[in-house]
DNA sequence: CTATAAAATGCAAGCGCTTACATTTTTTGT
DNA sequence: ACAAAAAATGTAAGCGCTTGCATTTTATAG
């Protein structure tokens, strides 16, 4: 007959006939046991299907080896790939991931951040560096260390792990321009609170700017990240009077959007429209065409962030700011404007 | 100068001139203590900046109001959406989600279902039966429920919510065959550790043998899920000799890169070759051509399944296992083979 | 073989919280 | 206005684990 309770570190040291600080060291310095103890309890452990309750541990260790991610979203691939890598390396650490993900909404972060940190997440990955003041100093005060990541701006007082958006997203538009587009359409996630998506449109304005386009040119159009609302942003776009001849995606996912909007509407590109996008995931390389995009090493960025992160939990290290680089990556999705393209078709 | 520590029920207890057991009321069971002390409390408790120690909590009240989940990857939107359905269904509950991906390997799955019991999850959701015995025992011990998702198995043990897998994926292939196809070539995801995938091989082959198809007429590849792999496995198949006049595939995202590949071969869809998914994410509507496929009901799945668990944890409730009903979606990518297609071109 | 250092183990005090039960205060009925 | 019932609050006993310190055992040296 089973048992009827889970076993507990008590019954473990009965059964093997030791104290629970021996079973204790059993399990956390093996090496400060001797050998025999050691098997008999290990046994015990085998036997009876013991496992810690991690709630105790973590009252009476005050830590848990655990890190906690929050991710704006899980639906599309953006931050997968990422967050992949800084799981495989946070295992290899023997740290244990959480995520929780906030919709993009500000509030649900802020929650989630809570709820994360009351777990006793030793650390936590945070993306990007708008949220309330309140939060950094709740976090400092539990003493939780916080590293930023898909950005990179010294300028801001955490410490992130990133790359510069503005800079990325100004070379592309730079690219843009120099085949001699001068209206130019962005479809871009909504800016608040997201400042990966404000940094990107700053990008696009500076190099607007550098090359004497006039602010008016470009239409902005926000929206939220996915594949349809990227189409239906396009079909916006292309139905203004006066339409861009490049439209300049916030991500992969809407310009991938953006393309299958426009097959429907039977421009081809890029001979009627260029698009890029940004991030170069999996999709922009197999679309058709191959989206011109920005590659952002997004595995490396999730395993220097864990090694990082770990780093700063465990041996309070203190890191400066991470610049990881971007490259453009031309592909077939943009192409000089058509010749005679000023204005709407007909 | 701000207190070196976090703050505990005692230091908020003190500051309040309260026990600590009304602090603990005050955010338990707020009607329990008079609106007086409780604004008083409530306030100290802001000022503080006080958050509860959840390991402390789990300890002294045996549950968590949290509930795990361990899908098998992040990286595509397979399971995404109804993860996210479930998250949100289990926030309304007043439930916290938190998810732990295995990568497809039984044994970090073992793992991650221990760490989350461990950290007390009050109940868990699984995907797909196929798993150690061993494993079932040990959560039963542990008193955690258990809910598997995304299969329909009535005689399996565990209880699941989900669909018949064989059964859908047998409709899809009875269509199929009824619009002339004989050679079917399958990408499938690997049959080791997933019972989904084996059950809709099991379907094909079922669909076969009612109209007499011989089981050899069957390519079969298995392969990860991923667009690119999607892709080489179609051109594996392509090139095999007696290729066949229609790929079906395990899901979406490789029918996804079985499409790509396939133009990138100048192979009209369907025109030269049919291609089927399953799934029906958002991916499957916007390719083109848009894939055939089988739609599953996820936010439904996704959504009872929430409140399923949370009943069986908080009622101690016992359910049966509830099927859901999947739907083939007609699109574009599948229609009669190409008239003379009895092997390879030319 | 004994003295001493080193290694192994045990003891027991918390970690921060919840909750049964005891005590005090307030409300209600007459 | 007073007793009894109900509501509010306090007291204190754990929940299961880790760890500093004390004690016992084993290894080492003379």
């Amino acid at each position: 007959m089973k048992k009827q309770s889970v076993p507990t570190l008590e019954d473990v040291a009965l059964e093997a006939n030791v104290s629970t600080a021996t079973v204790s060291r059993c399990l956390n310095t093996p090496d400060r046991v001797v050998e025999g103890t050691r098997r008999r309890v290990l046994d015990v452990v085998q036997k009876l299907g013991y496992s810690p309750n991690f709630g105790a541990r973590a009252l009476a260790a005050k830590r848990t080896n655990t890190i906690g991610a929050i991710i704006p979203t899980m639906e599309n691939a953006i931050f997968a790939r990422g967050i992949q890598a800084f799981q495989e390396e946070l295992r290899e650490l023997g740290v244990t991931l959480l995520v929780a993900s906030s919709s993009y909404q500000e509030d649900i972060e802020a929650e989630q951040i809570r709820t994360l940190t009351a777990r006793g997440a030793d650390g936590l990955l945070l993306i990007g560096h708008h949220r309330d003041k309140e939060i950094y100093s709740f976090l400092e005060r539990q003493g939780v260390p916080v590293l930023v990541a898909w950005v990179y701006d010294p300028n801001e007082p955490a410490v992130s792990i990133g790359f510069d958006n503005r800079l990325a997203m100004k070379e592309l538009a730079k690219e843009v321009i120099a085949l001699g587009h001068q209206k130019i359409g962005l479809i871009s996630a909504e800016q608040k609170g997201n400042d990966r998506a404000r940094y990107r449109i700053t990008g696009v304005r500076d190099a607007m700017q550098e090359n004497g386009i006039a602010p008016s040119s470009l239409r902005l159009i926000e929206t939220r990240y996915s594949i349809e609302s990227g189409a239906t942003a396009f079909a916006e776009l292309m139905n203004s009077p006066d339409r861009p001849t490049v439209v300049m995606c916030g991500n992969d996912v809407l310009a991938v959007g953006a393309s299958m909007q426009a097959k429907q509407m039977g421009l081809r590109i890029p001979q009627d429209i260029s698009i890029t996008g940004f991030d170069d995931i999996e999709l922009a390389s197999v679309a058709d065409p191959a989206l011109t995009t920005v590659h952002v090493p997004h595995r490396k960025m999730g395993q220097n962030a864990a090694r990082m992160l770990v780093a700063m939990v465990k041996e309070g290290k203190q890191f400066n700011s991470t610049q990881l680089m971007t490259h453009i990556c031309i592909r077939e999705s943009l192409s000089k404007p058509p010749l005679h393209s000023n204005g709407a078709v007909r």
